[in-house]
DNA sequence: CTAAAATAAAAGTAAAACTATTATATTTGA
DNA sequence: TCAAATATAATAGTTTTACTTTTATTTTAG
């Protein structure tokens, strides 16, 4: 893929957070510092006092910024989304099949990021390590009907109906878009997952584009295109 | 499903208690109570501490069987792989057609449990539940790799395998069994949690066997069936 | 009937996930 | 430019979690 354009700014929900960490540059760091300590120790692991010694901050002045770990976990992951989504439309523009459309996008939604392109502050290739490892704990807790409610999760579900606007111009008779691409998005990053620590529940060799292979294989078969 | 065998007992790999729950009244107690906590308030809030609450035992007490609550919540999950395996094996016992085999094989993998038959203490339809919402979270730890080595997924690895292999009868070139096995039985829990709490991700109405169509329409088109 | 094993009762600890208070910088707008 | 507002730092405190430890009491098995 190209390089993007450098000027672009991907906006959050302000719901995300208590003070922009875009606006400071205490806010930046802790986004940045966030993304490669939540990589390195893990979610779990994760505080925001182990965060503010690494950015030699006290953390008081991070929760200024985010009231949870949760919301900053919710806050990289819908950036995540939201570049996924920047990606895909730019990947698809001037395409004229919906063949060909639906193609680049099941590359987009299940190829590794390999580069770090586009945005100052934010190293995208460990973003979409945390986003393999991490985001499913975005929506598996007991908060995420009201934070459903709260549109919390709007970037994951546009990205979900943009792809599956293409399957439905495909075969427009298809019931069960939503459930393929939803299923796609997930199983991606299972499958990288899998093959790192539970190897036996995949086929994925090295290197390979297996994943992106199995997927699109899946979907052109399924929809019957 | 027509009832089954009422004297049948699931054995759990060793090395996820420190004594066997299935050996004492209090430790059968702690595996019921479990179930039935975790199903309430959900994992992350289950500690412990309420669980003794609920059955008149002191902490310490539980801290004999288990030694976190992440093995209790192991513990169940492998339970239920145990089950559904047991489940799997007899839905498909005496039957010649591969094809049959696979499709009643993604029933049982894909629909909902509703009945509580078999197992005295334990409740398969609430446990089932808490496979949908937290089995995710057995694996998505820190862990994950040390507790591969120790074997503490293999119910989970035998249960891909055993329903791949049937895929590989009917279609011995398809590449991607354990990818496509594990992508259904991800995918069902997934499909289910989505019905009930991210609506817009999935294509499920009420009680009808939607999920468990689409997955055999996935698979069945899939590997050219 | 006794000794070993299991459970209960009680207390303690370190760390996590916050909240609150006060002090010191820094910015900005009159 | 200077005071007021705002941001950050420094420090301390709270509640809960996830355990561990110790001692007492009860149960069970030979």
């Amino acid at each position: 893929m190209e390089k993007l354009l450098q000027h672009i700014k991907i906006n959050v929900n302000e719901k995300l957070y208590l003070k922009d960490p875009d606006s400071s540059e205490l806010g930046r760091s802790i986004i940045a510092n966030s993304i490669t300590l939540i990589d390195e120790i893990g979610f779990e692991a994760f505080t925001f006092k182990k965060l503010g010694q690494r950015i030699d901050s006290p953390e008081s002045s991070i929760y200024r910024y985010f009231e949870s770990k949760h919301k900053i976990l919710l806050y990289l992951t819908t950036w995540y989304w939201s570049w996924l989504e920047y990606k895909l439309v730019f990947s698809i523009a001037n395409i004229n099949s919906n063949e060909e459309k639906l193609e680049k996008a099941i590359e987009v939604l299940t190829e590794p990021v390999k580069e770090d392109s586009d945005f100052l502050y934010i190293d995208e290739i460990t973003l979409s390590r945390i986003a393999v490892q991490e985001s499913i704990k975005t929506y598996y807790t007991k908060e995420v009907d009201a934070e459903q409610r709260e549109g919390l999760f709007v970037v994951y579900e546009s990205l979900v109906q943009r792809v599956s606007d293409i399957v439905l111009a495909i075969n427009p008779k298809f019931e069960y878009p939503h459930m393929l691409i939803s299923t796609v998005i997930e199983g991606a990053r299972h499958q990288q997952y899998f093959s790192e620590h539970l190897p036996s529940l995949t086929d994925k060799k090295k290197n390979v584009k297996d994943v992106s292979q199995f997927f699109k294989r899946i979907v052109f078969s399924t929809i019957g295109a």
